[in-house]
RNA sequence: GGCCCUAUCGUCUAACGGUUAGGACAUCGGCUUUUCAAGCCGGUAAUCCGGGUUCGAUUCCCGGUAGGGUCACCA
């Protein structure tokens, strides 16, 4: 076992077989926050066994994702590093070399079988409602393997396995967990199953990561470790996330999306890792909105959970607000600009835009609405929205003609939010209804039903154009 | 079907034998500078079921139920 004081060696490990979704960054995010946590180190690492299902372009894209949300990593396909290669298509004398070792100790064996043959084994099983087991059809005496045929590990101890996890406790398998897997295919590539075992040993992997579906297949790598005589790492078994019904692991198939999207649609990077952090993992106390160090400095393996959690867009929408409030004036301005059309990108809107986002793609649904068009397009005016609730034409005109009399020999300067807020709500109480003072010219100056309160539109828009707006407006009274 | 795992408000979760079962999101209601948003205040809402163990079970054990994972020359 792993001694206390073993510097702690982490990775995260994708196939290169697309994009990555929530479900493989949040494995990315506990392996690389428990390795900086620990002053550990923490290793990218691409297994690319599967050539048939290798994606063009997946290393780049996944390597984008990882550090879009702020992962970093110590060695890498990108940066090499004291272990490489990382990419298990270049590591294939290790798998031979520990190959042989297994042969040698008469641990592993040719596969005769056509795959056809196999594949009819399986359908058997599956027809008679039986586990397919290899092991069944166990060969006697198998060819030499000439690297043609899969070469089979053989399991000489067919027994139960109890293990610990150091998430679900003890754990444990009957011997129908075991089986005579492929350690080399015939293509001359490692399997997962083969290939994840030697590097981690040779990568000096202390903490094993992985959501619980390796939870199976774990007495067969125990049972590898064993033969090969080898120390196994700590496994760490995380939760699944749920796709939207909350009952299947989230998968592409239903829905689960590029993790990209997520930075498309506006999200900031601190808030996926804060939420993606939270799902499946807990420190227990009130406090929920973290930054990445609070993260790493937080993140224990004593808070993962057991069961899966729902991935909740509702939730998220919250959490990536409450990020964007802490933005510092400078990054949230920066953001936001990213997203606003040529003429409206006037530095006085930012607050007004800013409380009413949850993310920043919600600017484009709000330009796009013509939500914004009153800060650059003077609004059409209508008789009935400007009369409100009353009838009385006369009432707001000079209602209207007041306000306009109290700002006209203003200065440009005292065009503030606080100051004309004296000065309407100084009008406004002196009426029955304040309402027809400020509703009228909330909607003078914008022309909208729904806008931000008048005195925020009198400071944007300025003295010429509120005074200008305002003249227009009684006009059509 | 075999093996394995899981189970607290609608959702994410706190609780590590003793709490009026707490918080957050969502929802509903109220407040403010009578719109909208934001903000603030408040409400509704949960221990899957049945047995044990115990003075006492959300918590420990067993069974049921429901859900999930896995049974590839994929990872």
């Amino acid at each position: 076992m792993n001694s206390i004081n073993q510097k702690v060696v982490t990775r995260f490990a994708p196939s290169p077989t697309g994009f990555l979704h929530v479900g493989g960054i949040r494995t990315a995010i506990y392996s690389w926050a428990y390795a900086r946590k620990n002053n550990g180190k923490f290793i990218l690492r691409i297994e690319d066994t599967d050539k048939v299902r290798e994606v063009e372009g997946s290393i780049d894209h996944i390597i984008e994702s990882l550090k879009w949300i702020g992962i970093d990593w110590d060695e890498g396909p990108d940066i090499g590093g004291p272990n490489a290669p990382y990419k298990q298509s270049e590591r294939l004398d290790s798998y031979i070399k520990y190959a042989k070792i297994l042969i040698e100790k008469g641990l592993a064996y040719a596969d005769p079988y056509t795959e056809e043959e196999v594949e009819d084994f399986r359908k058997k099983a599956e027809e008679e409602k039986r586990p397919f087991l290899y092991r069944d059809h166990r060969p006697e005496n198998p060819p030499a393997w000439d690297g043609s045929q899969p070469l089979r590990f053989k399991i000489k101890d067919i027994k139960s396995y109890e293990w610990k996890d150091e998430v679900r406790g003890m754990l444990k398998a009957g011997p129908e967990a075991l089986d005579d897997f492929v350690l080399i295919k015939s293509d001359g590539y490692p399997t997962y199953n083969f290939a994840h075992i030697i590097d981690d040993l040779e990568m000096g992997v202390t903490h094993v990561m992985r959501a619980d579906e390796f939870i199976s297949s774990t007495p067969k790598f125990l049972a590898l470790y064993e033969a090969l005589g080898i120390e196994r790492p700590l496994l760490v078994t995380l939760p699944p996330i749920m796709g939207p019904d909350g009952k299947k692991k989230l998968g592409k198939r239903d829905g689960a999306k590029d993790f990209l999207e997520y930075k498309k649609e506006g999200y900031l990077p601190e808030a996926m890792l804060n939420f993606l952090a939270f799902i499946g993992w807990n420190p227990g106390g009130e406090k929920e909105i973290f930054s990445k160090q609070e993260l790493i400095n937080t993140f224990n393996i004593e808070g993962i959970h057991i069961s899966g959690g729902k991935f909740n867009v509702e939730k998220l929408d919250w959490i990536n607000k409450e990020h964007i409030k802490k933005l510092s004036p400078d990054k949230l301005k920066e953001n936001i600009f990213e997203w606003l059309p040529e003429e409206l990108q006037i530095e006085k809107i930012i607050p007004i835009i800013a409380e009413r986002i949850s993310k920043f793609s919600d600017i484009k649904v709000m330009v796009e609405s013509g939500e914004l068009d009153f800060f650059y397009k003077e609004p059409e005016y209508s008789r009935d929205k400007l009369l409100y609730k009353t009838t009385e034409a006369e009432t707001i005109k000079n209602n209207l003609n007041e306000v306009l009399e109290a700002l006209k020999d203003k200065q440009e300067d005292h065009f503030t939010k606080e100051n004309t807020k004296n000065i309407l709500m100084m009008i406004a109480d002196k009426k029955d209804n304040r309402g027809e003072v400020l509703h009228p010219v909330r909607f003078a100056l914008s022309g909208l039903d729904k806008s931000p309160d008048p005195f925020i539109l009198i400071e944007i828009l300025g003295k010429q154009e509120v005074i200008k707006r305002l003249n227009k407006a009684i006009s059509v009274l």
